[in-house]
DNA sequence: GATACATGCTCAAGTCACTTGAGGAGCAAG
DNA sequence: CTTGCTCCTCAAGTGACTTGAGCATGTATC
């Protein structure tokens, strides 16, 4: 089977190099094969590991609640109740969030649709205190 | 008009009272008025100001992005032009980063439903190499 | 009036997830 | 042989805050 180095997966997966080994260091990758050069050299199924770490970063779930997560996969359970429920658990708050993107979408469009004449106020009240805040932003 | 403290106006925003404070700092916030006894005293104008930096940093976009954005705002320009530019090219990644959201949720959704027997082999492959990682994360 | 305690202030230092930089090596192409 | 690309390690830097120390003030309770 292929081996990829560190740079081939970082262009596949869109992660930095040094993300990779920054995961590796913090044990949510392992502790992988080496070739001749001392250099990392990596099978297909890293793939899978390291789309689950970003769809966890995404979610904003910090290194350490994905290493305990990782181990609770490891572990054979019921219907791999445990892991499961904090997998559920990261569904639900990845919808709130995207409900708050959502809505602070809908917030910037406002503001922005907001001028349809030559010269709006609106802007200006977003800034609150124009003069006060322009001295502020240009001292 | 009724002033608030700098608590009531976290309460309000469901931001941090360190987290005005350092925005004040940067400038992104105007030097309030301070009462009697050194403390800062708000207006409800500032609720606007206060939101709107909240939706940019939803999308990460940064301080000085943010500072610079403000100062667009103020400067009186046909249809608000730059600033209106700049606010639309924010929507756009608002958008783009929903979209990320909602592909991570699928993807974890997917995870998490995947075992449906009582010992499944799809949670232990998302960590990949098993008894690798497992030493590793118990390392 | 003394005491507790919530809230505010400033300033310095800590945190998290990375990134950047220094210093070095292997290897193909020109 | 030197230029350029990718790789390595280890230390220090970064951005946006948070936390902590040390102190003042205001309100409620004893």
């Amino acid at each position: 089977m292929q081996q990829f180095t560190i740079g081939e997966i970082a262009r596949q997966t869109g992660l930095a190099v040094s993300a990779i080994r920054y995961y590796e260091e913090r044990g949510l990758l392992p502790k992988v094969v080496r070739s001749a050069n001392n250099r990392r050299s990596y099978g297909a199924e890293i793939l899978d590991a390291i789309h689950f770490i970003a769809s966890c970063r995404k979610n904003e779930m910090d290194i350490e609640t994905i290493r305990s997560l990782q181990l609770q996969m490891l572990e054979p359970a019921p219907f791999c109740g445990g892991a499961n429920d904090i997998l559920g658990q990261a569904v639900r708050e990845l919808s709130a969030k995207i409900v708050a993107l959502q809505a602070a979408r809908r917030h910037l469009s406002k503001v922005a649709s907001a001028c349809s004449v030559e010269s709006c106020g609106v802007h200006a009240n977003t800034c609150t205190i124009s003069e006060n805040m322009k001295a502020a932003v240009l001292a």
